[in-house]
DNA sequence: CTTCGTCGTAACAAGAATGGTTACTTCGGA
DNA sequence: TCCGAAGTAACCATTCTTGTTACGACGAAG
């Protein structure tokens, strides 16, 4: 399906700042989340710049300048963080219309719609189960 | 996500000639599929090959060649579709490890791990819940 | 045994999404 | 005023998907 690795991202950068603000430290920078993440701070900037608009994050600039979490990560779930950053359906429907003349190509759609809507339901209800909190506690029970 | 409509085009042409057969006809043509899915008939030949590896359906060559199916629409699931035709996983990991010697770089990988096969779970059960007989059904259901 | 329609498949191009990188401007505390 | 980091534009490489053309392989029909 060409799956990116925007979630995963996301959620390694929420519980990187959650941890890092849990040892004392006021923001967390681009930078630092890049090296722990092995990728470019950019890209790190452009995902919290997304975080951000949905409220997940704020960012402060001048000198001291960095990311925090508005609330908890208790408080927010994998939902929260994918509604943020992916746009898009899971499945798309044809890229050019169906012949209308035709029964199948005439129902097709609206057929597979509701199948699909029903999938995604499902998924944003098991990303609704899981907290940002629940992945910091599964990442720190790793044996090391 | 960047999703693809490869699902779609498949239960369409699987549908397409499920139906065709039902009206008496042994095979059916990628050009004829193509007609009622408004793309290319390479586009169709090349999903149905993998459709074929999958079993689901067999090509005869020669004087009047084309597709039929290798079961009913009733033993055939979307899961069974989507196995044949979508390699990879809904959600990708990191693209570059990430940093190890960091804690959260190096438990996020098997803590995301579980969550993600969690949601693939839901997903396949989801999927094999309807058959394309149940989209055949749908899509001669909806209204013209 | 020739013809003809269709499969099988390679090759190529367009388009979009993702991710990485560089470079520059803007901010604001010290 | 200085300086570190955000904000952001621009560009590129890679990959995936889809569409398209082209051509060989096959096999039934005549």
């Amino acid at each position: 399906m060409s799956a990116n690795s925007r979630l995963t991202i996301a959620a390694h950068t929420l519980a990187w700042i959650g941890l890092y603000q849990r040892q004392g430290h006021a923001v967390a920078t681009s930078e630092q989340i890049a090296g722990s993440a092995n990728t470019n701070p950019v890209v790190i900037r452009r995902l919290l710049g997304e975080l951000r608009e949905a409220g997940l994050v704020e960012s402060r600039r001048g000198g001291g300048a960095g990311w925090s979490l508005t609330r908890d990560l208790k408080a927010m779930t994998l939902l929260d963080v994918y509604d943020a950053i992916e746009p898009g359906p899971l499945f798309a429907l044809h890229r050019a219309d169906p012949d209308q003349g035709c029964v199948i190509g005439h129902g097709i759609q609206p057929a597979l719609q509701d199948v699909y809507a029903g999938i995604e339901c499902t998924v944003r209800q098991e990303l609704s189960k899981t907290t940002l909190e629940d992945v910091l506690q599964a990442v720190l029970a790793v044996p090391r």
